[in-house]
RNA sequence: GCGGAAUUAGCUCAGCUGGAUAGAGCGUCGGUCUACGAAACCGAAGGUCGCAGGUUCGACUCCUGCAUUCCGCGCCA
């Protein structure tokens, strides 16, 4: 309804222009805002002030005028002036109401549109080094990463989920030797522990697993012991399948799914790597310095330059990361979008200064970034800190025993990302109004509760007929589900605009808010058949948009609780 | 010291590209079920939006400075 009402206010200012009240039209077409207060009206519009001094009219004045040209429509009941120079329409109740025919035909596509317009974009997410259980970081990580890609998708992006991991560096090495040592039956007292080795008790499940020539299979690899405790390459690639397998199973039970994992092992064995690096040697971009190659990053804005080779030879990190994302872009994203802890937001300037030095084409500002800050846990007042399992963190699997897959995820996704986040355990464990995620699924619940208890009352097709009897549906509770439901494809299209999932989670409570309000109100399956039919029309409706949004945020609409 | 993020009600947090009297949940207090699911609803109390300047018709929002907290600042990933 926003560009409608935008397209009258144009039309009334182009008719101004012409009777030379106005000496030009703005940059933008007119700004359209949901007023806080319903006494102000359903939309407003504050074109008369922005106006006002260029108008050489008071912007109520200048209101005045502006309301007198607006064009003949049947969409506004009432215009007014209020405060220093709103423009508040009163949009026709009747309008309002359309929607739910909208949402009802359109079932799970409303709310979708196709701005991507089947275009590629990667959201990479998780990639956790396979050297232990996923952490409650790893877990925001999933539930934002894997919402934005849900929400690329439902706006017409074609979406890849990508999950890069190393599996070959000094950290894998540390696991490996971790492993042997757990396998000739050291522990982590001992004194031949290796240094920065890994202490979790899970590295004695893996040693176990070695020992007995277990076989495993994760998601993109399957491996089996030789149980050769010497043979410490055998361990190394039994003990990545392993914690790989495991990561998939704790994935699996987030319902988070991936289309491709990325080795970075592979860019050494494809030559990537050493092409980057005498890319970047030719363009000049390089230099040598105490026996290290250096990448020359404060060309690009880095406030030092960067070691790319070591002394004892050997790459960086930064330098695999490189090859694979001129990897991503050759592979045609048109898009890549990164969703990673912002303990790492210094790589960004790296990735993106060695992009920039490939002369690849690459635009600035890809690929983009998402970036969550740090999770702490809650539990009875005080804070955890450790997980038995992990050795020294609480893990998402932790999480999803405690409270669930649908809290953990909707805890975890429905706060800014660039805020630090307390995931209070308590909270998420509770039935009732405490919790959001219990309250939006109640409401699913709820309404599909009353439409199969109107199956007895009234005959299948009572939702469908209800459309032809909108018109009951004034009081102020109906109308304002429905206006709220009527938000929902501008919910999803700035959610996914500016990657902001939990827009779409504040939204789904106050969907759920209006749908409660709604039902507490008025009576649906005794009212006057007509009447009915229409509320009935209404839930069913807002039934379809709070399945749809939760969808996007990968929590799951219960048909009973 | 440098860079990033943050600072909003007792607590946890929203506040969209600057808009009208700053919102929600919890917690506190008071109401509503012989039930379309009370896992709900209705109401009340609770604020100097960290501090100080600036920009303008208008600032929680933008700019500058300061304070505090977290995260980085490795030839680890």
């Amino acid at each position: 309804m926003k560009p409608e009402l935008a397209a009258l206010m144009t039309a009334a200012l182009e008719q101004l222009l012409s009777e030379g009240a106005l000496a030009a039209l703005p940059d933008a077409p007119p700004q359209i805002d949901y007023p806080k207060d319903p006494t102000h009206g359903d939309f407003s519009c504050n074109v008369a002030m922005v106006l006002a001094k260029q108008a050489r009219l008071s912007p109520r004045d200048l209101a005045a005028k502006l309301i007198e040209a607006v064009p003949d429509n049947s969409l506004i009941d009432r215009i007014n002036i209020a405060g220093p120079g709103f423009i508040n329409f009163f949009i026709n109740p009747r309008h309002h109401t359309a929607v739910i025919r909208q949402i009802i035909t359109a079932g799970p596509d409303f709310g979708r549109c196709n701005t991507g317009q089947g275009r590629k974009v990667q959201v990479e997410f998780v990639s956790a080094n396979p050297t232990g259980p996923l952490h409650v970081g790893h877990g925001r990580g999933a539930a934002i990463g894997d919402s934005l890609g849900r929400l690329l998708a439902a706006t017409g992006w074609v979406v890849q989920r990508e999950f890069y991991y190393n599996d070959a560096g000094q950290q894998i090495q540390n696991l490996a030797l971790s492993v042997q040592a757990r396998a000739q039956g050291k522990d982590p007292s001992h004194a031949d522990w290796p240094k920065d080795g890994y202490q979790g008790t899970y590295i004695q499940d893996v040693a176990t697993a070695y020992l007995a020539n277990e076989t495993v299979e994760a998601a993109d690899r399957e491996i089996s012991a030789k149980g050769d405790v010497a043979d410490l390459e055998a361990i190394r690639e039994f003990a990545v399948a392993c914690l790989r397998r495991e990561q998939d199973q704790d994935l699996k039970a987030f319902a988070v799914v991936f289309d491709k994992y990325f080795l970075e092992s592979s860019l050494y064995d494809s030559g990537a790597v050493e092409e980057t690096v005498s890319t970047l040697a030719q363009a000049g971009h390089t230099f040598e310095e105490e026996g290290a190659l250096w990448l020359k990053t404060t060309t690009f804005g880095d406030d030092k330059d960067r070691v790319m080779r070591k002394r004892e030879g050997g790459y960086t990190y930064f330098v695999p990361d490189v090859a694979y994302h001129h990897d991503k872009w050759q592979r045609g994203f048109e898009r890549v979008i990164n969703e990673q802890g912002a303990d790492h937001h210094s790589t960004i300037t790296r990735v993106r200064a060695g992009l920039h030095g490939l002369n690849a084409g690459i635009p600035e500002g890809w690929p983009e970034y998402v970036l969550h800050q740090m999770v702490t846990v809650m539990r009875e007042g005080a804070e955890v800190k450790l997980s038995k399992r992990a050795g020294s963190y609480v893990t998402l699997r932790d999480l999803i025993d405690w409270v669930g897959r649908d809290a953990t995820r909707y805890f975890l996704v429905a706060r800014a990302p660039s805020s630090q986040l307390t995931f209070d355990v308590d909270l998420a464990l509770a039935r009732s109004n405490e919790n959001p995620v219990y309250y939006i699924q109640y409401a699913h619940a709820r309404a599909v509760s009353v439409l199969r208890k109107a199956e007895d009352v009234a005959d299948a097709a009572a939702a469908t007929e209800g459309l032809e009897h909108l018109d009951c549906l004034m009081e102020p509770e109906a109308l304002a589900l429905t206006i709220s439901l009527g938000r929902f494809p501008e919910v999803v299209a700035g959610a996914a605009e500016r990657l902001e999932p939990h827009d779409v989670a504040n939204y789904l409570r106050q969907a759920a808010a209006d749908f409660h309000s709604f039902y507490n109100a008025h009576n649906i399956l005794e009212a006057e058949p007509d009447t009915m039919r229409a509320r009935l029309a209404l839930i069913t409706a807002a039934k379809q948009v709070i399945a749809s949004g939760l969808d996007l945020l990968g929590v799951s609409a219960p048909e009973s609780m």
